[in-house]
DNA sequence: CGTGCTTTTGAAGTAGCTCAAGCTACGTGG
DNA sequence: CCACGTAGCTTGAGCTACTTCAAAAGCACG
């Protein structure tokens, strides 16, 4: 299960490039290769240094469990590679994915002291690891940090709205055609180019993000191929050969 | 269009009795009738003069129209009085309405300087603005509100995560059991009767709200009440008989 | 080179949708 | 006060997009 995808995503951090700045090596985030997209960007040494302080790097393998819904949220993550799978399970086992995280994701905004879903590995995967506790006294601290976090929230926000509409309104081809465009997005954020994608999640994962099954994702890929506006390279990479008309399909307003 | 449901809300929030505290009089939000419930709540003095000063009542009729998705997000908005549908449309017209707010709720939260979604009246509706900038500059002064804003926006981020899994991998049976459940503890939660719950929003409302159509909706509320699980009293009223078998079959986890 | 997992494809079933008609409630004007 | 119009709700009949069940094919790994 090592499979390309990780080297890919590996590469693709890698390839960008951590521009030095005046005043570095100071602490070992200004090094950090996701650390321009969100959360740690753009900080005072001082924030920086604080943050750093308490922060934990950790390492997991696919499927790896990250923490359960119901567990005390005792951590807040930074994913510096590799993609997570966030979920909430029903009593029967129906699952719903409810977002994929990508470097320089941000991870474990609760609002009780319990996490409200779970997150597992879905390739191998490093994150920069916060004890909730800790960040909290950083954050009374340096309020800048706060209006941050309530900025990646209001983000994650809109993501979950337009997430709501794609599964209350959307056909089957029209989210198959919406994931690929996002896909395509978020790796054209994190610097990956944005046209031969990687899609390391399986099709089950794409099913329980599109509130679809495995099959019918399946058969709606098929389609897209036979249609020729997307075409399978080998290992879980996709090409988008029509761009435009995958976004007029996905019926994005 | 003025019917029973805008009184029957306009009575709650009456009937929260609005316990005097130590410093009445001091502002006007003092007397305010669910500012315990959220964002204003338990604020010291001086941050309530501020956000006092900054804030207007208006009032809105049935239907009328809030903001709309893609407007500059001028205004904060916090609910005191009848409910408002928060949705989003596609080119063609369909419409997934995100949210319901009652009052005590708090609207506006966007990422960008635009609504990500449009907002209009479902009852008569009263609700307190803030200027954008304006607020703004009052939560630069004072941390605890923008501490605030963020766990409202943890809450909303939750909801969302259960809303997905409803739309994505429940029955209508389950989304109409778990809306009927939802609207009770509304209730409760801004002091109205648990009970008979008074729903304003129309079958068409319901629908694109639970990712369904108005028939579906009302065949399933149908059912429900010929299965003696719920009974309709006359005006947009709906008696929860067993709330317990209507909990099992909202297959919340 | 077989074992297990994922993906694909097919065939049949069904939950929910579409289309259509009738019903109820309510406000309006004669 | 009653006819009338409109908007929302309900119910029925038929349809279809997606699911379910099943099997085979592809692929990764020991």
């Amino acid at each position: 299960m090592l499979n390309r995808t990780y080297f890919d995503l590996q590469t693709a951090t890698t390839l960008r490039a951590a521009v030095p700045r005046p005043g570095d090596q100071l602490s070992p985030c200004q090094a950090c290769k996701v650390r321009d997209i969100v959360f740690c960007g753009a900080l005072e040494e001082a924030e920086l240094s604080a943050l750093s302080s308490i922060k934990s790097v950790t390492e997991f393998e696919p499927n790896d469990l990250l923490f359960q819904e119901g567990e005390s949220a005792d951590h807040f993550f930074n994913v510096t590679s590799g993609v997570i799978r966030v979920y909430k399970l029903l009593a029967d086992g129906r699952r719903q994915i409810t977002g994929f995280l990508f470097p320089g994701d941000f991870l474990g905004i609760a609002n009780n002291d319990e996490y409200a879903y779970s997150a597992e590995a879905v390739t191998r995967t490093s994150v920069c690891r916060f004890r909730r506790g800790k960040l909290e006294a950083v954050l009374m601290q340096f309020p800048e940090l706060e209006h941050r976090l309530l900025s990646i929230a209001s983000h994650e926000l809109a993501a979950a709205q337009d997430q709501m509409m794609l599964l209350g309104r959307k056909t089957a081809r029209e989210r198959v055609a919406s994931f690929l465009v996002m896909m395509s997005d978020r790796a054209a954020r994190i610097g990956l180019p944005a046209n031969p994608i990687s899609v390391p999640m399986t099709r089950a994962d794409i099913g329980d993000y599109l509130g679809l099954t495995t099959e019918t994702v399946s058969r709606t890929i098929s389609r897209l191929k036979r249609e020729g506006i997307i075409a399978g390279a080998p290992t879980d990479s996709v090409e988008l050969i029509d761009r435009e008309q995958l976004e007029e399909i996905s019926a994005t307003y």
